[in-house]
DNA sequence: TGTACATCAGTGAACGCGCGTTCACTGATGTAC
DNA sequence: TGTACATCAGTGAACGCGCGTTCACTGATGTAC
């Protein structure tokens, strides 16, 4: 069953001139970058009057947020996708197989990696509805860690304070799983090493020091493991 | 003995308003954002004309880059001045004063962090002279470890291939020090560990999962230690 | 099926803004004799 | 110590560019009878 179809000529010249305005955006995004992105450049893109591109977004920030929500869902699918490609009882392998989808997606499209993961764009706030969209990204750790979990209690690897427990009920609030602290910590330690390792490599900081990225950042990787004891 | 003091009041003035421009440039920079950094705005800011600017700076990217190398040099004074409070054999101690000193100027500056380890300025390439005052920031780490590999082999976390030393080749070029592989590998992902942590929290991605930012860090540092064994 | 009206897409001009950089010029400062 | 010339700082206007957004308008599409 496709979506609502839409009926009329209209409706059907306004979905694609939409797709056509995202796809250009995305164009511009990937050759530019995100601070460059501008409406205007977009409607010489299209061959259109800059006023038209407001009959389908009220404001650049519109488009921008619609792009990062396109954007989000479409790593959250490239990233799902690594992870079922291994066996569920693999969860290092999982766990690797998740971090190197995440580094291909960012070294093809660097300047989406920047929008999503670097410095916020000048005067653009991101909404709540790019909060659910996010979330599906977080969400491929947070099953794997959900699944770690379930096979026994993870060991702790340095010890952890009382206190550790209410630092991170939220993860719990929001996911609906009752992850244990040592769960908690594991997994945002392996993100901050993961997008970490990512960015030194994209923005230049290792520039010199490191002769061959893709290997070292399997190192990396092995060493970040948060599934193991 | 002061540095080569200015004699004529041609010079003096001149050293004055070069300080002036950078200082308003910092200012500027703390408030808008390195993207929002303008000659014009800063000659606004000083009560003269924007032509005024380029007596001092042939253009704006020189001024960034001299605002990138006093940036550096301030952070590196500071994770020095932290690294140098602890007893030179508490290895962990030290680890995490420089952790520490790192958020807290972070947080004090954040357009400062975002543009040294944030996305790259759009049109902006650094040129080699930042290079040295950067790596001035590293270099506190470097120390750190070689202290550590100086008391023994550092036990190796994971295995490492035999290809790892040619990998890490650049960093004992550059540093004059034969670090180990286990060396290289524990400095990258603690140091990838660390700037993630940081990104993850400035750019608003820990947001509604972690409820107390500081006491997380610290946790995370624990973690990322690289030279307990 | 045909007509009358309402809705919508797209145009082109305009508003008001900001930017980096150049250039001819004035007036002050420095230097050589 | 005083004069003549060279150097330099700072000005204000201008060039050429780009941006987001609004607005009155035209012409096509859709809908109700």
């Amino acid at each position: 069953m496709p979506t609502s179809a839409p009926r009329t000529a209209r409706a059907i010249a306004r979905r694609e001139l939409t797709d056509a305005i995202t796809t250009s955006a995305r164009r511009q995004l990937a050759e530019i970058g995100p601070a460059a992105l501008s409406v205007r450049a977009i409607a010489r893109d299209l061959g259109m009057a800059s006023s038209a591109v407001y009959r389908y977004f009220p404001s650049r920030d519109e488009l921008l947020t619609e792009l990062l929500v396109i954007i989000y869902g479409e790593l959250a699918d490239r990233l799902e996708a690594a992870d079922h490609a291994v066996d569920r009882d693999d969860l290092s392998g999982r766990w690797h197989a998740l971090g190197e989808a995440l580094r291909a997606w960012a070294l093809q499209t660097p300047h989406e990696y920047a929008l999503l993961f670097g410095s916020p764009v000048p005067g653009y706030a991101a909404p709540e509805r790019t909060i659910e969209p996010a979330g599906r990204v977080t969400g491929v750790l947070i099953a794997l860690m959900a699944d770690a979990q379930t096979r026994g209690p993870l060991p702790a690897r340095t010890e952890l304070p009382a206190e550790a427990h209410a630092i991170y009920a939220g993860i719990r609030t929001i996911t609906g799983i009752d992850f244990s602290d040592e769960a908690s910590v594991r997994a945002l330690t392996a993100w901050s090493g993961l997008f970490g390792a990512l960015s030194l490599e994209l923005f230049g900081h290792l520039y010199r020091g490191v002769t061959d990225y893709a290997a070292h950042f399997a190192l990396v990787l092995d060493r970040l493991d948060p599934t193991g004891p």
